[in-house]
DNA sequence: GTCTATAGCCCGATAGAC
DNA sequence: GTCTATCGGGCTATAGAC
């Protein structure tokens, strides 16, 4: 049994958008894929947002897993962020594609507003993940730092984003391993 | 005497990109402002592309003389990268513009070939210019990191450019200042 | 240099047949 | 569910009058 359409379509929105961007994409590209009419898209999304928020709020369901399976193998806490950046430097290294919410960020402007507050959920999602690792963290003796564990977590997340967009646009996914060394250095 | 057309068609498409990115603006939100048909911006900039060219190279005029009045203003290696960053706080701070460098950057695929050269220069003279910091700040002893100085400066870039990011697309440059301090922490 | 007018393309979206 | 056909709008860009 083959793949649904709907899914079908997600997943190559989903590339798109790691890819280009958004608003660089169109159904029409989508369609030449498939092999449907653009039409038969707007009958599973009616409209361009609709696509971008369900693609979103799976991207949120399969991120809280993946953070759930590194709390579920690792205790170390230095080890869980480089498993969460090793997830930003796979998506590169494999098809060069960017974080989608890095993408969606950055074209926040000219979002709709279905999908501006599926990228807010999305950001919250991985900062209190981050928050969490870096206070067991301190506690553990493992981290060093001085400010609030919320605002470190926001500027590594930032770094990680500003990484990949930086990785994406000159092929160079090496700059994902350079900002690890910066991270784990502030926080150690 | 009124600033000249072509210099006004600069500035507002220079906010243009730092607010909502290359490909989200038009002529007609250019001509607009000013007071001019579109065909009239043509008549300076035959194509978008010349546009983005000129507009980043007027800016890479600007940062040089930016960076050269922090080098004859400044000693302190530390204080030099504060002043970097202030740079970017101070056009989050007025107007909620991200650095147009980063908006180049995340557009970077859906760009004329012309404006990616550009941006390639952009980011090589502030990158070359933090090695060139960052070096010196390891001969006075006033940081301390391993790996090459060129790597680092690339971190440290995306991450500053991560920032803007997120700190315009959520209206929140405090971001910024966790992310300086993120930065000075990993090098000192 | 600025205008009017328009070409040519792409876009998201809808109506209605099958 | 998928199709054909089309609408209304956006965009960059050009021709040619003034």
């Amino acid at each position: 049994m083959g793949k649904e359409v709907s899914e079908k379509i997600l997943d190559l929105a989903m590339d798109y958008i790691m890819g280009r961007g958004y608003n660089a994409f169109s159904y029409k590209d989508i369609s030449r894929e498939i092999g449907i009419r653009t039409s038969s898209i707007h009958y599973y999304f009616p409209t361009k947002g609709d696509l971008g928020k369900a693609l979103a709020q799976r991207f949120f369901q399969s991120t809280t897993e993946a953070l759930e399976l590194i709390d579920k193998t690792t205790q170390d806490p230095k080890e869980k962020i480089r498993k969460f950046v090793r997830i930003f430097y796979d998506n590169l290294k494999s098809g060069n594609r960017a974080c989608p919410v890095a993408m969606l960020s950055s074209d926040y402007e000219n979002l709709p507003e279905e999908v501006k507050r599926e990228v807010i959920n999305l950001i919250q999602l991985q900062e209190t993940w981050l928050a969490k690792v870096l206070e067991s963290g301190i506690k553990k003796k493992v981290f060093k730092f001085s400010g609030k564990p919320n605002d470190k977590a926001k500027a590594i997340f930032s770094a990680i984003e500003g990484a990949t967009i930086a990785s994406r646009a000159f092929s160079d996914p090496g700059r994902i391993l350079i900002t690890e060394d910066l991270i784990i250095n502030s926080i150690t």
